[in-house]
RNA sequence: CGGGGCGUAGCUCAGUCCGGUUAGAGCGCUGGCUUCGGGAGCCAGAGGUCGCAGGUUCGACUCCUGUCGCCCCGACCA
């Protein structure tokens, strides 16, 4: 029984001053979570009903994609970690601590290590494999600086799943399965999505694709194709060639830029272009030796001066040119340099040169002397042993698609699915092997797939949520139906009251092991109860009140659409039933524009 | 980790600069009456060790020191 007037509900009428962001600020008013400390939040019952409708489809999907459902534990022994490098590679945002027999542990951030030691403790031989492990589990990350609210929380569910398999191709099954399935689950949440190349992060990898819901408040950055669909995490986004530019100084020459120190600066200074400048950055960069040793390396890095650096893009490369872990990069602060007039000519060390530089015909770099920069430089000037070039630069708006030429678009957007292809990085590390048909061991192919569960909640708030509040489809709202009962006379309870019974009946919901329907009995005024339904997004609305004392009808109102029809109380039911299925039928279309079948 | 801001009733905030009786408002809450289609009205009421700990002072919500918590920005292009 969901009568509103004994639940657990306490909206709020004002926007809490904690909260920046509009899911934020709704999921705190609409009473779906609380806030116990930085980053760490309490699902109270509309938002748990949420929650957990979500997860019934991610599990759904799960099973229907043939994995199988563990629990993993959330602490796990730091030697595990210490197999893999991750101890240290994690660092701060992994929460470690001592148990009181002076073992170190750390509450689990994600669980490739555990399910891999499982992987290894089992499976012996090929036939032992494929397989794909999945689980819906609490994680803990210390985030730097957790922010808008369930989004980026440092105590979080994620659905994890493993893929297991003996061949490449096996893994690029469960990774095209859980591509599907990924998608499957996004439409079912009637999100806007889009499906980017993504760099793999501290997870560790080579290929990977992130599901990137639209919304202008997401911390992730996108650039797609609008011609040919290809999309990129800007991090990652390969970039191929540039807009070719033609430089106003051709020749080789020293000369006085005076104050001048930014690109900005000194472009407007020489009245040219900023793609004429060469930006020069120094980083200080912090390898992990083969032999367990951290050491620092000055690297500059040089892009055109319309480009910005991208760092991730810098470490990969480092860490693939030396094959030893890049623990980070900072900006070198030493006084030694001559900021605003560094450049590649002459700098003490490893500098990475960006593609970019090679569509503008000359170029003007920092004269590393105070006060001066040397026009006229062609990238065939740049030539020795401690040049590398490479695709350091990140994608924006505007730049030309790498696989079919055309301008990108750029957009923000939430992450909300991340999708790896391991390969042996972790089998290897923890002898998860098994003795192949040729009776050679053999390291097991892995693939790792995330959903961050309260997240995704989040982004669907993000995206569709109106000035009344949440908007959810019926597939994730917190109540399919919400009868409202404005008590207009006594006979209209008791047509509410049967409506409800009648309803809940009908929409008993398995995910939630409850029936889907609320009824509001409140003894409050009108605007209070529409303003509550609509704040927590239910689905359809049936009111009961003065159009059914004047006429004897009832009115359904669709929360999404707002559209409102009075209907006598017998045909609610199928009314309802007609708008899911129209929901549901456009739900089914978004599915099948997978681009994989 | 650096910078900024905030901490006063359940919530949103005044008051603090310039120390001085019983610390305020709106919303919410309790009781009563009226009302009942988009956050109703009137009346009566409850609710606070002013984050915490020290210090200065005749006197501290107010000034000083420390501490804890929360939020924002930055930690990236010289």
């Amino acid at each position: 029984m969901v009568k509103l007037s004994n639940y657990f509900l306490f909206t709020k009428r004002e926007d809490p001053a904690e909260a920046e962001v509009i899911s934020h600020k709704l999921m705190l008013r609409a009473n779906m979570i609380k806030k116990l400390s930085s980053g760490i939040y309490l699902f109270l019952p509309v938002g748990w009903r949420i929650f957990k409708k979500l997860e019934a489809i991610i599990r759904e999907e799960m099973n229907k994609a043939g994995a199988f459902e563990i629990y993993m534990p959330a602490v796990h022994p730091a030697t595990l970690w210490r197999q893999t490098g991750r101890w240290d590679i994690y660092g701060n945002e992994m929460l470690k601590f001592t148990d009181r027999n002076g073992r170190e542990c750390c509450f689990g951030p994600t669980h490739e290590e555990v399910v891999t030691w499982l992987a290894a403790q089992e499976v012996k031989s090929w036939r032992d494999l494929p397989f794909t492990l999945y689980q819906i589990q609490v994680k803990f990350r210390d985030e730097i600086r957790p922010r808008f609210g369930v989004m980026r929380s440092r105590e979080f569910i994620m659905k994890d799943a493993y893929s297991f398999g003996k061949s490449q191709d096996e893994l690029n099954e469960a990774y095209d399965s859980m591509y599907k399935a990924y998608w499957r689950i996004f439409s079912r949440c009637d999100l806007d999505f889009k499906v980017v190349e993504a760099d793999t992060g501290a997870i560790g990898g080579a290929d990977s694709h992130e599901f990137i819901v639209l919304a202008n408040t997401g911390e992730s950055k996108i650039v797609y194709c609008p011609r040919c669909g290809w999309a990129a995490n800007t991090e990652r986004a390969e970039l191929k060639e540039f807009k070719f530019k033609k430089a106003k100084y051709t020749e080789k020459k020293e000369i006085n830029t005076g104050e001048a120190k930014t690109v900005e600066e000194v472009a407007k200074k020489l009245e040219t272009d900023p793609s004429e400048i060469a930006k020069s950055v120094v980083f200080t960069v912090t390898f992990k030796s083969k032999n367990g040793e951290f050491y620092d390396e000055n690297v500059m890095c040089v892009v055109r001066g319309d480009r910005e650096v991208n760092e991730i893009k810098v470490q990969n490369f480092l860490s693939k040119l030396k094959d030893e872990t890049v623990m980070g990069l900072k900006m070198y602060t030493g006084e030694d340099l001559p900021f605003g007039n560094i450049g590649p000519l002459g700098f003490d060390g490893m500098i990475l040169l960006d593609n970019s530089l090679k569509f503008i015909d000359y170029f003007i770099v920092g004269a590393n002397k105070e006060g001066y920069h040397i026009t006229g430089i062609k990238a065939g000037d740049l030539k020795g042993d401690n040049y590398h070039w490479g695709d350091f630069a990140e994608a924006k708006a505007g730049d030309v698609c790498p696989k079919c030429g055309e301008a990108l678009n750029e957009s923000r957007g939430i992450e909300v699915g991340h999708i790896f292809k391991l390969g042996i990085k972790y089998s290897e590390k923890l002898g998860a092997t098994f003795v192949d048909k040729d009776g050679k061991e053999k390291p097991i192919i892995m693939g790792c797939y995330g959903i961050g569960v309260a997240r995704t909640v989040a982004s669907i708030i993000e995206q569709k949520a109106d000035k009344f509040g949440c908007i959810f489809p019926h597939t994730v709202s917190p109540f399919t139906v919400g009868v409202i009962d404005l008590k207009a006379n006594n006979e209209s309870s008791a047509v509410a009251l049967n409506l409800y019974q009648n309803l809940k009946a009908k929409l008993f919901n398995p995910a939630i092991l409850a029936e889907d329907v609320l009824l509001d009995d409140r003894d409050e005024s009108p605007g209070v109860k529409f303003a509550d339904a609509d704040l927590m997004g239910v689905a359809y609305q049936v009111v009961v009140g003065r159009s059914f004392v004047k006429e004897g009808k009832v009115e359904l109102k669709v929360r999404e659409t707002g559209e409102r029809l009075k209907i006598s109380p017998e045909e609610v039911v199928d009314k309802i039933t007609e708008f899911i299925n129209h929901k549901n039928k456009s739900i089914e279309e978004r599915i099948r524009s997978c681009p994989l079948t």
